[in-house]
DNA sequence: TCTGGGGTCCTAGGACCC
DNA sequence: TCTGGGGTCCTAGGACCC
């Protein structure tokens, strides 16, 4: 019995949300940025792409190939509510909604297709509705397998609705190159070709062994990959692991090599880490510290393991410290990032001591203002100086509040 | 003012224990 | 005196994704 999966991808789902907000944008070319000094371009518009703007570009690049590009500084709240409205559509067809990232999810509708009587007329209604209520349009996959719905949903674009039918699969992948897979990214691809490896259709066919003997476990999968077999399953959310790991990184306006100057930016990294985790209700034993240096190709990164698990800012910012006092500076800094791994659930126990459980409730109150009136209203002295008021992240990968655990506002 | 930010998974090697 | 193998935990680093 074959499954029957559907990919979505939203179209520039940012640069649409933001010309659907404001229709002074529509039909103009738009990009996406974030608030901090030196960003890239997320997402750009059809019309900017037209001229050759591209994610990750800076914005002087980006400035260069179309002088009339016009930047919309991104806000995340606007996308995390329009995602999640679109998933609750989608969860009327199917409750096995896999969420991918804030603009892709996989919907299994093998055991819908009776109700609404194909997969092609759910992604039609879908299609409809989501264009409909909020003026955006979508791909759509529909294929055996997450692989091959993803793989079609990238065929057409925007728009598009792609059909791979199990009969046509071998086909189809003949020609494909393998890095139009998910899963197979340019490195892998680059050493696939010392293979002579290029299409799908010859990874299928490429010997197994060689391909074990080369790269592992993972050898025998991206032969069945080649062949178009993927027996993964749509996972939906509530089912979904755990969050692995939370983390925050930024790269300064400035370089900077004072010490004084690390800690502060130190200090209101572990802040966002550490309220994170406190609002994912999560505690953790390892936190990392990521430095780029000035040049931008080296870098530091260096873990360590607490007895405790921790998510109090200033635990998190003393292990910082430590960490850091580890580390040979002999550049300015570029960029900061801590972490907190190693995660599990947070228990409800009150400390243990007087002083301890007051610090709690400090710690809550505030988290409780900062949730309501917007991150860092209230913050520690000494961030009152850093220029940075935390970064204004956007991505269509970045996952806050919402996708894991919506919270609409 | 050239080059963001948030994740996951896998591998390899060392320490340590049984 | 010499030699094992399994398991877990930890760090570091790379590939890949949006």
């Amino acid at each position: 019995m074959h499954r029957t999966i559907l990919h979505i991808d939203m179209n520039a789902f940012f640069a649409s949300v933001e010309q659907q907000a404001n229709p002074a944008l529509r039909g103009m070319p738009v990009a996406v940025i974030g608030s901090n000094g030196r960003t890239v371009i997320t997402t750009s518009s059809y019309e900017a792409r037209k001229f050759g703007v591209k994610t990750g570009m800076s914005k002087w690049e980006a400035l260069r190939v179309c002088p009339q590009l016009v930047f919309v500084v991104g806000d995340n709240r606007k996308y995390t509510y329009t995602s999640s409205r679109i998933v609750e559509m989608m969860k009327e067809y199917t409750p096995m909604v896999e969420v991918f990232s804030i603009d892709e999810a996989w919907l299994d509708v093998t055991h819908s297709l009776q109700l609404f009587g194909s997969a092609e007329r759910i992604a039609y209604l879908l299609k409809a509705r989501i264009r409909q209520s909020f003026g955006i349009t979508c791909s759509i996959g529909i294929a055996p397998n997450k692989l091959l719905a993803k793989l079609a949903s990238d065929m057409q674009k925007p728009d598009g609705l792609t059909i791979i039918k199990p009969d046509d699969v071998t086909k189809v992948l003949e020609t494909i190159p393998v890095n139009d897979l998910c899963g197979v990214g340019k490195k892998m691809a680059r050493h696939l070709a010392l293979l002579s490896i290029i299409t799908c259709g010859q990874l299928g066919r490429a010997n197994e062994e060689l391909l074990t003997k080369r790269f592992g476990i993972m050898g025998k999968r991206y032969k069945e990959w080649g062949q178009g077999i993927d027996h993964s399953p749509v996972v939906p959310q509530d089912e979904e692991d755990e969050v692995k790991s939370v983390g925050h990184s930024m790269t300064l306006r400035k370089d900077i090599d004072t010490r004084e100057d690390i800690l502060k930016y130190l200090l209101q990294l572990s802040e966002m880490v550490g309220r994170r985790a406190r609002r994912y209700g999560v505690t953790g034993k390892t936190v990392t510290l990521y430095i780029r240096f000035a040049d931008y190709f080296s870098s530091a990164h260096k873990q360590e393991t607490l007895s405790d698990y921790i998510c109090q800012s200033d635990e998190i910012y003393k292990a910082a410290i430590t960490i850091l006092d580890g580390i040979e500076i002999c550049q300015k800094v570029r960029l900061l990032g801590v972490k907190l791994s190693s995660l599990r659930h947070h228990s409800q126990q009150l400390p243990l001591f007087p002083e301890d459980q007051k610090k709690e409730k400090m710690v809550q109150a505030m988290d409780a203002v900062n949730n309501r009136l917007g991150d860092f209203t209230l913050i520690y002295a000494s961030l009152l100086q850093t220029e940075e008021k935390g970064s204004h992240v956007i991505s269509p990968a970045w996952r806050p509040e919402g996708i894991r655990n919506v919270e609409v506002q």
